[in-house]
DNA sequence: ATACATAATGTGTTCGAACACACTTAATAA
DNA sequence: TTATTAAGTGTGTTCGAACACATTATGTAT
């Protein structure tokens, strides 16, 4: 297994290195004798171009700018910084240089202004968290029509100019759910599915996880639960969510399809009577203190800082060696409880 | 931030690149006037070498090798073939060869055989599963006379010689298991932690998991079941578990501390009027199927295919990037059930 | 002052791929 | 026949770090 370069090839085939340049690359000029040779010998050997080699000569400096929400006003995106600093660590000594913009999740306004900045700076690809389906595929559109790369995480939306996507099944996320929650609650009981976000754009991404909840129950042929959609937003003291636990006294769980699960698990404080089960989503402080006294009984973790790492180290490595990028990266659906989430923590 | 090279600080040094290259080296017969110059720009800026350049200088071929238990005698470890095409693949072009030699896991005589073979390859490291404590001891120690870095992976033992470790925290896995265990079965009821393995040298690794499922139990303040400990091998038919069960017509679950998890699944079918709840681990296909069909209620995934691929990666990293190997790598534990080890296995 | 050692410094080459450029050959037109 | 073009081929340089080697300064002994 004898490492074979340009040199050599060109001395195996009696020809010079710049004509064994030129059959690799395919650039002609190149007689068809000369090329029968050099073709025998690479079929002969398994010629693997030396990456180190390309890449020195290359010596470009690639710019990735990653996007995502301010996680000072949804925490959910804290644990991106540490993603995006894994990879710049990683990347920073082989010409990657990465910086990152942050939008107010609550404002499509600031989402297309930020794109607008991060267009102007020209980058080589943008990795981004296309919250609002509308203006995200504008500005992909825009990033597109300037040769710029785009990657998305986290939420998956469909469009041509798109290269990669990295997040997770959420129609299956919801199923995990439900079988989990199959197995903590009594039979033929009643849930409640709940939708706590201010955030409307979350809607779609709520919903998959919803259909996925009660696809699992509506084929299970051994019990019959009752499931209720409630939604319910924080201006409003999530006063339907409250409503509908206190009219019926019968619920054994709720599946919360947002990281605010911690909010379920101290409104259900105010019923020490009833014994209810939370399955909700994300490591936040919040949820993991709550996870640990036991009100939450899982969590399933999305894992927002992995999807940010690999979507940008995805990127890296091809502008750096060339390596094809996946269209779509599927991360693993992890269930989380109180005694492994540390082991997640860490990662 | 404009990226620095030697030149660039000898030019602004006021001295010759290889003045700068003695200073970054230390490799002395510099002036202190030139070495206060150098220092000073190094201060000024952050002089990162690029990588690329030093590792196609080095131009070395490196050679790891990875000694596991055999595949076809012990199926959990089938998925580390992936993860070290994963490892070779990623790195067979920058000049590293990764080779492959197995074991039989129930032979300490062909544990020692294979290492003094791969001893006798001199390769640049070994990545081992130490599945022996003696024999594992002494091999690594030959190694570190042959100066041959030693990774260990899956399971955990103490070597001064040992330069990284990757796996799980086992006891942890075992509390896991427990407060999973708790939440699927009835209150002050029998659980029964069935050690089921023909191999003697995993015991201390099973034993782990034990504590740690006791260990959560013990400080339940809310409940009070009863553990009971049982080792059953296959040579006789599992007769001690068996009986166990059939003795007790009390047990609500079963926790099985290794691979063989169906095994204990297909024996609970003996039993339709009981309803026993089982926790085992890894994703064999066995294992898989009964999980599915509702026999297996939880798997814990100890991802052997991530452990050889991580401490390869490391390995590989380590010598053509200088990167430090970090002495200690737990992988998160991953808790499965019917609906998301798919997501697992297209990892 | 000259010879000679040693310290200090600078220059040149290498790694392998990529590509610019110079050169050779053959073919065609004037 | 000579000039001209195009096709085909080979040579040389670059990327940045590492290190061998050549060269220059500085000192000490004779």
């Amino acid at each position: 297994m004898k490492k074979h370069t340009i040199k050599d090839i060109a001395q195996l085939a009696g020809v010079s290195k710049g004509t064994v340049d030129r059959v690799i690359h395919k650039r002609g000029k190149v007689s068809e004798k000369a090329l029968e040779k050099v073709n025998k010998v690479l079929a002969e050997i398994d010629y693997q171009p030396n990456l180190m080699a390309r890449s020195l000569k290359n010596n470009k400096d690639y710019h990735l700018c990653a996007l995502l929400p301010n996680p000072d006003i949804d925490p959910y995106w804290l644990p991106c910084k540490a993603g995006i600093n894994q990879a710049f660590n990683e990347y920073k000594s082989l010409g990657i240089t990465i910086d990152t913009h942050t939008f107010d999740p609550t404002s499509t306004e600031d989402f297309l202004e930020v794109n607008a900045r991060v267009l102007s700076l020209n980058p080589d690809a943008v990795l981004m968290v296309p919250l609002f389906f509308n203006e995200a595929t504008k500005s992909i559109k825009a990033y597109a029509e300037a040769e710029i790369l785009v990657s998305i995480i986290n939420n998956r939306i469909g469009s041509e100019d798109i290269n990669n996507f990295v997040g997770q099944d959420l129609f299956q996320s919801g199923r995990i759910a439900a079988r989990l929650m199959e197995m903590i609650t009594p039979k033929d009981s009643e849930i409640i599915i709940a939708h706590l976000d201010e955030f409307f754009h979350n809607a779609s991404f709520m919903q998959q996880k919803e259909k996925g909840f009660r696809d699992y129950f509506e084929n299970l042929l051994t019990s019959n639960y009752t499931l209720k959609t409630c939604n319910s937003i924080e201006s409003n003291k999530y006063k339907t969510l409250f409503d509908a636990i206190d009219s019926s006294k019968n619920i054994s769980g709720i599946f919360v399809t947002t990281s605010k699960t911690y909010k379920v698990a101290k409104m259900v404080e105010n019923f020490p009577n009833l014994s209810i089960k939370i399955i909700g989503y994300d490591l936040l402080e919040k949820n993991i203190s709550y996870l640990n006294s036991g009100a939450i009984d899982f969590l399933i973790h999305q894992n927002p800082k992995q999807q940010i790492y690999l979507g940008l180290s995805q990127l890296a490595e091809y502008f750096l060696f060339d390596k094809p990028i996946s269209e779509e990266k599927l991360l693993s659906i992890d269930i989380i409880n109180s005694e492994n989430y540390n082991s997640y923590l860490n990662q």
